[in-house]
DNA sequence: GACCACCGGTCGGCCATGCCGACCCCACCT
DNA sequence: AGGTGGGGTCGGCATGGCCGACCGGTGGTC
């Protein structure tokens, strides 16, 4: 793994920088932020303008992420094999679990959702596709940290944020979940990372045995569980899913 | 607008190539496709990797767009102002109008969806957010066309390609009915993208006038069209959510 | 099973390229 | 009017990235 292209290395942290800040940032604020030449930030701040990655706000000259990422981000989930895949068993889990379901896969320290059904009722809900949970809060994360060493290693020794007073914060706590899981075959997380939210999730795996993402069921506390534990039929029915999503990534290989 | 960064111009020919093929694409396929010398290609797609930006398939060593394009996909539509403040009057207009209702914005030679908002009943849909309309056959491209001359300049003079036998195809009867579009202020699409289906967009406009993207409405004719034209209290519904946008658009400003 | 063609990946030298910092112009505020 | 900060430009310097020759592995072919 040898060095980077200095100037693609930058334009990606320019285009994290806009993507961090909620609101649009000037040139200035982009080189001091990066520690860049203004000059320099310009000039890669040009490049992306014109290749429509960054666009500019014609009155105060400021910059955001543009249109073309929308786009690649579409094409990246048309091609995304395991998502594809999923799509109708993750409905299918919706609709028999009466609750939200959720597809993730590991992106750096967190887990990204790559696809997501909306609870079979007629509330409002916003899409949470492309956004990313905490792996160490949540039962997706919780499942790719149990079998994915490399992930559980980059998140270090911790004590990580406490989203609700039930957040595991604590690298002996986490590693005897991670246990736990690896044992049962599936992870749950009450009320860790939302108050009154809980979820079961379980892990996929590609031909190889290779751990590729996670589904999760998620609502309510007071439908997702019973008597203090998740409800056992629910268990079941996600990781009957992720099975079912596994063989489906295994068979059409060869 | 002088020069630019080649490295990174070339980053986005690639992200661009992958994109387009559905497949994944080897080292080799990407260097010859833009032109590139194998080792060019190489470092460009190794730091592309190191960002995220591609992923590569462990076992055929071909490449694949990456997670971190959804991510920052997701962060631009958090960002983006017209969709922030559309998002509500979608919602109330396709309860009104009992039908599909999308939000559009002008992107490179198309028009990229922003939001979407399923038809209010339980039938199978998919989220259409980051896709690319044709502006010559769909509604909302119609109306950007009408009241954008850039973009119109850029469509050049056709003859595009025909969706449906009632796609308008010729430079003069595009032209004809863009100035139709700018007398009554809205525009139709009745089967000229999609057989049996029917829209009608209008413009949104900023503070200070200048056009920056179009709502729809979206269904089947038999229910958007009455004695073939479409419904004229649609036609009143989608202008009043446009000027509602572009009154909210123009609010917040000062 | 030996060959071969082609794959992805590496390396080092050469030189174009992109980096930098001083500079410009404009808008806004004092 | 002057000052301060914004975005944007420019040209010289040297560094960073491009290229093409070169590896090692793999899958297909005869």
């Amino acid at each position: 793994m040898s060095g980077a292209i200095q100037s693609l290395s930058r334009a990606a942290a320019i285009l994290r920088l806009l993507a961090g800040g909620e609101r649009r940032l000037g040139l200035s604020e982009v080189a001091t932020g990066l520690g860049l030449a203004k000059g320099t930030a310009h000039g890669i701040l040009r490049t992306l303008q014109q290749e429509g990655f960054v666009e500019q706000d014609p009155d105060s000259g400021k910059y955001q992420l543009g249109a073309e990422l929308l786009r690649l981000g579409q094409s990246y989930l048309d091609v995304h094999e395991l998502r594809a895949r999923a799509l109708v068993w993750a409905d299918d889990l919706a609709r028999a679990a009466g609750e939200t379901v959720y597809l993730g896969v590991l992106h750096q320290r967190g887990v990204l959702v790559v696809h997501h059904v909306f609870r079979p009722d007629d509330s409002r809900q916003v899409l949470e596709v492309g956004s990313m949970q905490p792996l160490h809060a949540t039962a997706l994360g919780k499942v790719l940290l149990a079998y994915d060493p490399v992930a559980r290693g980059e998140l270090g020794d911790g004590p990580w944020e406490a989203f609700t007073p039930r957040t595991v914060t604590e690298p002996a706590a986490l590693d005897a979940q991670c246990a736990l899981v690896r044992e049962r075959g599936w992870a749950d997380a009450v009320e860790e990372t939302w108050e009154g939210v809980a979820s079961v999730a379980a892990l996929i795996q590609d031909r190889r045995r290779n751990p590729v993402g996670a589904v999760c069921v998620s609502g309510a506390v007071e439908t997702v569980c019973e008597g203090g534990a998740v409800r056992p039929s629910l268990v079941a029915s996600v990781r009957t899913a992720a099975r079912a999503i596994s063989r489906d990534l295994g068979a059409h290989r060869f």
